[in-house]
RNA sequence: GCUCCCAUCGUCUAUCGGUCAGGACACCAGGUUUUCAUCCUGGGAAGCGGAGUUCGACUCUCCGUGGGAGCGCCA
């Protein structure tokens, strides 16, 4: 008798930094494997072509690595089913499309961006509840369309949604949900340039790699029934799907960068460990039958049962991670946390950088650490009037000069001393400050001293996410002293940014 | 606006019809410690509202209310 093995999978996106939401899911999806003896399989989504880059991608796989989630097969280590990176597949996503239009489940749609604007103008103007595509080329004749698509006009693939009636689908966590299709958009399933959307490529893959069970975020809840109509459409059976709540700020919204750390690497950075962490996580949504809160992977995994997870969406308390960080330090041996440090900065690696970086500085042996001190800490502490006098004492301006190298460095794929300095360069030229003023504020920000070691190698050796996070601290200090950036003003700064720094060259 | 999801201390949660509603973080008080931290002890703190079902509802049903998500050639 064939028994179908469980199979699960993450498939992150790699567009900026690893996000802890992706080892939150991943971590669910990890503990259901092995507590089937099943497989956790990683997948790389990286079909929009104009936001993914290796290098995230490469963050994903050491974020991971690091916070000690392990898959069976992924791009990195192969498996039966691969490639495991979907850039890689785009044949199969448009074969599988075409196979789809040729059923009549999918059409071609030639509606250029300019129609589809003023379609969603018209409708919005008109107050309709349900935006989003009138199906006009669904109408068309196929032989029409077949040859319009020969002729290489320019063209999507378009899924066929039903006009009526609803999909029920059962969640593993919920009851039946049951979602009308008129409320159901017809999905681009193949773009333009050829890529498939994530709609697409996520079934045929989950298929094709024989996933059981998705286990994602609530926010795909409402997408589901697209995807069971493409199951259905291709003669496939669906897998099992299980939505997990969203981790939210502490206004209740969905978690953000804006309000909190969500780059796994900053916690790296800062010094958390990865079992607590991952404790965390698991914490957030799961409960073990015998009520501990301090528990491994191995528990987790071992007792990991649906009706155990709950559903509210939780905030997630950095506060209480710090605590549990805390408790599973001091709960170590000596030895052992000496063990973790190493693997964290305290290392010949980071040391002989920063050795080289302090050497010219320095008198006295003992003169290194107070001089490195702030490569090593999480939070350096700049006050607010020091970093307005780093502005002529104009802590507005401080504030937006912030917030416009925070951005810049957030998005930024690739992180070294020149991608810093070309950032901070480029900041100076566009706001017509010496590059030499400008670096006042990021000194402070950055080091906690208006003089320290060379800045641009100090922000390689921090890295990308500990210098955004320095960065919020330094916007949160002028917050608290009177100096909010926000509302208004932000959108202000955001639009003039947009123009300034992301117009298309 | 429309569709869907969710709802226990400030926060994360336990409870699967009968409990003084338990634990953790945070907070407050006390104790141990040369300081601090740790550690220990104690304290305040919760079932959103209204109808039902039931001998009995935090627990089941319905209606409100509140919060969240989705509504892209992003994932």
């Amino acid at each position: 008798m064939f028994t179908m093995t469980v199979r699960t999978r993450i498939a992150p996106s790699p567009t900026g930094s690893p996000h802890i939401g992706t080892a939150y899911i991943a971590l669910f999806n990890y503990a259901f494997a092995r507590k089937n003896g099943g497989q956790f399989i990683l997948r790389i989504e990286d079909t929009d072509q104009s936001r993914s880059t290796r290098e995230s991608e490469q963050e994903i796989l050491d974020a991971l690595n690091w916070l000690g989630i392990p898959w069976d097969e992924g791009p990195d280590k192969g498996g039966p089913c691969g490639p495991y990176r979907q850039s890689e597949r785009t044949a199969i996503y448009r074969e599988h499309a075409l196979s789809l239009v040729e059923k009549g489940k999918a059409y071609p749609c030639f509606c250029g961006e300019a129609r589809l604007r003023e379609l969603r103008r018209r409708q919005a103007e008109a107050g309709q509840d349900k935006l989003g595509y009138d199906g006009l080329c669904g109408g068309l004749d196929p032989a029409e369309a077949a040859r319009r698509m020969r002729a290489g006009e320019p063209h999507v693939i378009r899924l066929r949604v039903p006009a009526e009636g609803e999909c029920a689908f059962k969640d593993r966590f919920r009851e039946e949900v049951r979602i009308p299709w008129n409320t159901i958009d017809h999905q681009v399933l193949l773009k333009s340039d050829g890529f498939p959307t994530y709609h697409l490529a996520n079934v045929v893959d989950d298929h094709l790699m024989g996933i059981t069970h998705v286990i994602r975020g609530e926010e795909w809840i409402s997408s589901t029934p697209k995807h069971l109509l493409i199951y259905g459409a291709f003669g496939w059976t669906p897998p099992e799907f299980a939505h997990l709540p969203l981790l939210r700020n502490p206004d209740k919204s969905k978690l953000s960068k804006r309000k909190n750390p969500t780059s796994i690497l900053y916690y790296r950075r800062a010094g958390y460990l990865p079992a607590a962490l991952r404790n965390y996580l698991g914490l957030l949504a799961y409960s073990l039958p015998d009520g501990r809160e301090r528990f491994s992977l191995d528990d987790m995994a071992a007792t990991f049962d649906f009706s155990r997870v709950s559903l509210g969406g939780p905030i997630f308390d950095p506060q209480k991670l710090r605590a549990f960080n805390g408790a599973y330090i001091r709960g170590m041996a000596p030895g052992e946390l000496m063990g973790e440090c190493r693997k964290w900065m305290l290392n010949d690696d980071a040391w002989l950088k920063a050795i080289s970086m302090a050497q010219p500085r320095l008198a006295l042996l003992s003169d290194l650490v107070p001089m490195t001190a702030f490569l090593f800490s999480d939070r350096p502490g700049a006050a607010a009037a020091d970093l307005a006098a780093a502005c002529g004492g104009d802590a507005g301006l401080a504030a937006q000069r912030l917030k416009l190298a925070q951005w810049e460095c957030e998005k930024s794929a690739a992180w070294n001393k020149d991608v810093a300095r070309g950032i901070f360069d480029r900041i100076a030229g566009k706001e017509n400050v010496k590059l030499k003023d400008l670096l006042r504020l990021f000194f402070l920000a950055l080091s906690g001293a208006e003089v320290s070691l060379p800045i641009f190698d100090s922000m390689e050796l921090l890295g990308r996410d500990m210098v955004v996070r320095r960065i919020q601290y330094a916007l949160e200090a002028l917050d608290a002293a009177g100096t909010p950036l926000k509302g208004k003003a932000l959108k202000a700064l955001s639009e003039r940014y947009e123009a300034a720094y992301c117009a298309a060259q």
